[in-house]
DNA sequence: ATAAAAAACGTATTTTAAACGCTTAAAATC
DNA sequence: GATTTTAAGCGTTTAAAATACGTTTTTTAT
């Protein structure tokens, strides 16, 4: 839920909404997860003014007593059902004008999750959907631009940071990761040089499995090696696709 | 002035909330200068509870009808006596305990300028000094963190954009250029393959004239094709110095 | 059987980065 | 006033990485 939609505000007095001197803080959820090849982002119909009926972003107010990003892991929790989700910071939004309801800045955080993971009837409870990011309808209030800077942000952190832990099941193949590469750049590479740069970073495990529902002569499956993908990520290294 | 110096809080109604009962937005500035060579940070030696005497960043409240980055021009413009500093926004910080005066988060922005180019009285009024990074000293609250990110973000940005447009003087010389990228990274880099690099990018412009301060022998002295500059920026071009 | 599709491995070419040598201009020193 | 010193400026060589593209392998569909 937005600001404006105000159901999980920490308070409901409304002597105290009327008083249009309060500045709030929200955070909003951009959450992205991989499935059938697809980056899809997790989008909710919204049931309150303004902007009723129309899509957004999932978000809450924070209360008094808890940190910033323990409001945005309390919404992840509420709406996918899982703890140990990858979250990152993205960007606040403090224009004066952004929420007509209220003077509201928001701590937008992007969530990376593996859509097989969660809990699809809670997220369905809730009146979300994965929409892919070629299909995304407009959004309420600044939401649209929220998607865009965190997909910038995810774009950037893609080529310095390994990425794939968070979005993949744990065993995937390689064709997979690459398709996951693809859709978040939208763009096409070849699949021989992307399997060698992957394969000379040493974080991939070659498993004695395929996958064979890819294609037709199936796919060897690989698994990260955790313990090398956190070296790799703490040594800044830079993955140029 | 940081959140906890309280003096330019937005409203001080008790009423409903309890004074610590509620939640405030603040911004602090991390004012990067180059100078001498030497890239630099303004600081503030704090003048109230908590950590009075303690040197900080500097910042305020943001005010109920304004923006949050217009709340940190604003900082800006009462600290510098500049209006047009190159500004972004680099994390918010929301952790409960942040600051034991008040439950307030902070938008930390960064700033890039010519330490020339500023009023030096205004800023000696404020209490507020250069330091450089090595010599910096521990500040107040969780601002050395913010200084720590903020850098780390500056020399990320440093790797796709060109910089030095915010920080340099309308002329500068190749070697002066090197010295700033030496500064940000704190490592030497080689003058020949730095001004390779550096020309092959053709947003220099060399000028007649020389710098005959830097050395005995004199450097040329070159100016950004603002326009270059700008396709540049937008191409996202990755600068690998 | 044979064609089609995707996986997997390999090689050649081009581009970019890193390492280093040499000359030049001007001030400082003898 | 010749010589040394210092940093600027230009160039070459070598190493590494990115890109382009060829070939073989395995399996399903015809």
């Amino acid at each position: 839920m937005t600001p404006s939609s105000a159901s999980t505000a920490h308070t409901s007095n409304t002597d105290f909404y009327a008083s249009n001197d309060k500045l709030y803080v929200a955070t909003d959820c951009i959450i992205f997860g991989f499935d059938d090849g697809d980056l899809k982002l997790l989008i909710f119909k919204r049931r309150v003014e303004p902007d009723s009926g129309i899509w957004s972003l999932i978000g809450s107010f924070v209360k008094i007593d808890e940190d910033v990003d323990e409001a945005a892991r309390r919404v992840l929790k509420e709406i996918t059902g899982l703890e140990e989700i990858y979250m990152e910071q993205s960007k606040t939004y403090g224009k004066v004008e952004r929420d007509p309801g209220y003077r509201c800045i928001s701590v937008a955080n992007y969530a990376l999750m593996r859509i097989s993971d969660h809990d699809i009837e809670l997220t369905q409870s809730h009146g979300a959907f994965w929409y892919t990011l070629q299909e995304l309808p407009e959004l309420a209030l600044d939401h649209s631009e929220m998607v865009n800077d965190a997909l910038a942000k995810l774009r950037r952190r893609a080529r310095y940071q390994p990425i794939g832990f968070e979005l993949l099941p744990e065993k995937f193949t390689i064709p997979q990761l690459q398709r996951l590469y693809e859709s978040i750049y939208q763009r096409d590479l070849d699949p021989r040089n992307f399997r060698k740069k992957v394969l000379s970073l040493k974080v991939l495990v070659k498993l004695d499995e395929k996958d064979k529902l890819g294609s037709k002569r199936g796919a060897y499956l690989y698994r990260f090696d955790s313990e090398k993908y956190q070296e790799l990520l703490e040594s800044g290294y830079n993955f140029e696709i």
